[in-house]
DNA sequence: CATTGTGAACGGGTTCACAGCA
DNA sequence: TGCTGTGAACCCGTTCACAATG
């Protein structure tokens, strides 16, 4: 089966089959199902062969599939068989708190560069980060190679940010403000807003 | 148009109207078209117009839409003409950055409930919350009715507190735990994790 | 015999295109 | 003329069902 335009939506799950599997190696399981991993996620059997039939034939009949296999197999479909890394832009509560999160590195990532426009902050520390200058966005982003900015800033500047970030060489952005991007064909954005969700819950409560 | 079983994925898409088009009213628009706020939101206009149809006929033919009068159109809908109470159920560092978030106020939402299970926190302030012992949740949301959580414990706990919830009469839960969790029919559960949506464009990067 | 991989059938969401109307 | 509301057409993702196979 050729890999010629997987459907985004297949990509947008593979990840959280990666999610299972590493928790079931943890809980030393070595062999599974397209059925049970589906149970575990909430997804129907067909889907997840579906969809890993995209890339490969993984798994053996009669048998299912190896753990341990699977796992590096989805890795390296997803190319986190190598370090990512990330610039923070914004450090507020929120960018402060994802400076602190331990929970990249096991999962391929690690921030290196943290920027603010707050001369309160600039030069200050955040974990093992010195919080840089907004303004030398362009030359660090450049220098360092980074290709993947987390966006944490009020939704006023978010945009104006997004387009020094772009014009510096970032690729992705996972946008935290409250505001549609707008970005150059190819960049991609993914956007997280937990206000969104929550109203999305209200409409079935009452 | 009957409002029987609006598909879940419209009703997704009702909060990022809601969103955009308070931000016009912000910008001094007083009327828009299907077309305009689509360009905003990345949107066709055609899908803005199926969607609102859903629900009744809410525009001017020639004119288009009244800013003011769709926005309240969709705080009925979406249930957001009163407050909603939030329990935050974890406060780590991520807990800690949304209880002093200021956001979630003129959207709709407030923190009113607090819990952890580290002795440390139990009692300490954050911003104008006193941290609760987790193991006072169930009295806790059935004295105060709070229907929704914010749940950002370890992994390895979520499941557990999430039955407890479920038990204590929450109805819908935004899960920041990086695991999926199994809920009884009729609870609402959305779920964030940033690593997943790094992991997802990853695939196109290299 | 359990389970995969997959063509075919199905279903439902999106887009199209246009009548209707201010 | 400009834009809405909507049935119909279209498209695409999901499910079905089964041949293939260790």
């Amino acid at each position: 089966m050729a890999e010629q335009s997987v459907p985004d939506i297949v990509i947008g799950r593979l990840p959280r089959y990666l999610q299972a599997l590493e928790r079931m190696r943890l809980e030393g399981i070595t062999t599974t199902s397209s059925l049970e991993l589906g149970q575990r996620l909430g997804i129907s059997a067909a889907q997840i062969r579906k969809d890993l039939s995209h890339f490969g034939e993984f798994g053996k009949q009669g048998t299912g599939y190896s753990v341990e296999f699977l796992i590096e197999q989805l890795r390296a479909i997803l190319n986190l068989n190598r370090m990512w890394d990330l610039a923070l832009v914004g450090v507020g509560d929120l960018g402060s708190a994802l400076a602190r999160y331990q929970g990249f590195t096991n999962r391929g990532f690690r921030i290196v560069l943290a920027f603010d426009n707050d001369p309160q902050k600039i030069g200050k520390r955040i974990g093992h980060l010195v919080i840089e200058d907004s303004a030398t966005i362009p030359e660090r982003i450049r220098q360092t190679g980074v290709k993947i900015a987390m966006l944490t800033v009020p939704a006023a500047e978010a945009q104006k940010v997004t387009d020094c970030l772009v014009e510096a060489g970032i690729r992705a952005i996972l946008n935290y403000a409250p505001i549609h991007l707008v970005v150059p064909p190819g960049i991609i954005v993914e956007h997280i807003d937990p206000i969104l969700k929550l109203q999305h819950m209200t409409y079935y409560l009452d």
